[in-house]
DNA sequence: CGCAAATTGTCTACTAAATAGACACTTCAA
DNA sequence: TTGAAGTGTCTATTTAGTAGACAATTTGCG
């Protein structure tokens, strides 16, 4: 498993072209972007381009691939999600998936343009939600009134908008802030859903 | 006088150390970034770094001096700085320097560290004031009050003062603005010699 | 303090990544 | 409509980057 020599060398090139690529976007539009255009501000050969991707195209899908692989394993093991609400197990650690967006702002900052990363803007909340579905458990309990997958669906399409405020403000606030931010707004939720949940078991 | 081949890619591997040295005295400080850390951060063999520097010290002298460099560059041509406040000629097209720095903010930032490039702190305004002696004409006048040797320290290291705070406030005003508040002070500098020169000559 | 671990600087031999350049083809303004 | 700019593919060449070993230093832990 260990990463080849070559590989490595490789890779450190493929790195350069994305990053080329992303300043460009963010210049002149994905559109607007040649191969011609890439190898120059990455300083490369447009042979060694070629070498490595078929296109542009095929360069944009690997950088978008490769961010949003590295978003998942950011967040390595499942946390819970309790239901009840003073044992949540909520905390700042709970968030890497933010200091991973945070690390690679220049890249997350792509989704502040139209003309951007093909398909950026649908891959990344799914992502998102991926990452809810499979690595949150929320715990459900006998009086949830809600359906869980709507939930967690709901829940992550939440956080993605939240993501996005804080991207398009230019990460005006501040890791820590955003992060208990986030934290308040979820256990405020979690709150509410216990409280119509007890409140039907009384009715019942 | 054209870049060969050999030295384009020699050139843009050293660009690399010297990014991968950039963030890491960010991380770090210089004082504790090892040869080691600089080869790992840009995926480069140790052996790569040796053949382009003899340690990181004389990879520190290398980026500082092509910083400066390239700042002392970006303003080609001299221009006029009149006296006659009316007739001044300076305009936000004067300011290739800030648009040098806000482009290479990255580098830049590194004024606001301690434990940083050496020499940065030195050889950094005496660039800007080097950049004010022979790119900058001040017109002298018969009835100028002022030792323009004297004059032209003052100003520059007035407009040193300006940039540092302006990085130092991670470039919270555009550099519209910026520019803007420059010749605003330049501005109401002039005048004020000029009006202290007029004064003198009533006076006799 | 005193030793082990980490880092340094220098070398050598190897190889594969990057290069130049040529080709036919497509795109797109002027 | 034409020519300038960009594309994708290929081949032969070079050289930048690599691994690994070495002795010398430096670091920092117990």
């Amino acid at each position: 498993m260990a990463e080849t020599l070559a590989t490595s060398r490789r890779n450190r090139t493929k790195e350069h072209l994305q990053l080329a690529l992303i300043d460009l976007i963010k210049e002149k539009g994905f559109q607007a972007v040649t191969v011609k255009d890439i190898v120059e501000h990455s300083k490369y050969n447009r042979s060694t381009f070629y070498i490595h991707y078929h296109d542009k195209f095929y360069l944009a899908e690997d950088l978008l691939n490769s961010m949003l692989k590295g978003l998942e394993e950011a967040v390595a093991k499942p946390y819970e999600m309790r239901k009840k609400v003073d044992t949540v197990k909520l905390n700042a650690n709970s968030f890497e998936i933010i200091t991973y967006i945070y690390e690679n702002r220049n890249f997350f900052e792509l989704i502040n343009f139209q003309d951007t990363l093909p398909e950026l803007h649908t891959k990344f909340p799914k992502t998102i939600l991926k990452i809810y579905q499979e690595k949150f458990q929320f715990k459900t309990v006998n009086n949830m009134p809600v359906d869980m997958d709507y939930f967690t669906r709901y829940t992550a399409y939440g956080f993605y908008g939240l993501l996005t405020h804080w991207i398009n403000t230019r990460f005006e606030a501040t890791q820590e802030e955003f992060i208990a931010e986030v934290i308040r707004l979820a256990r405020t939720h979690m709150e509410a859903v216990k409280y119509v949940g007890d409140f039907n078991t009384l009715k019942q």
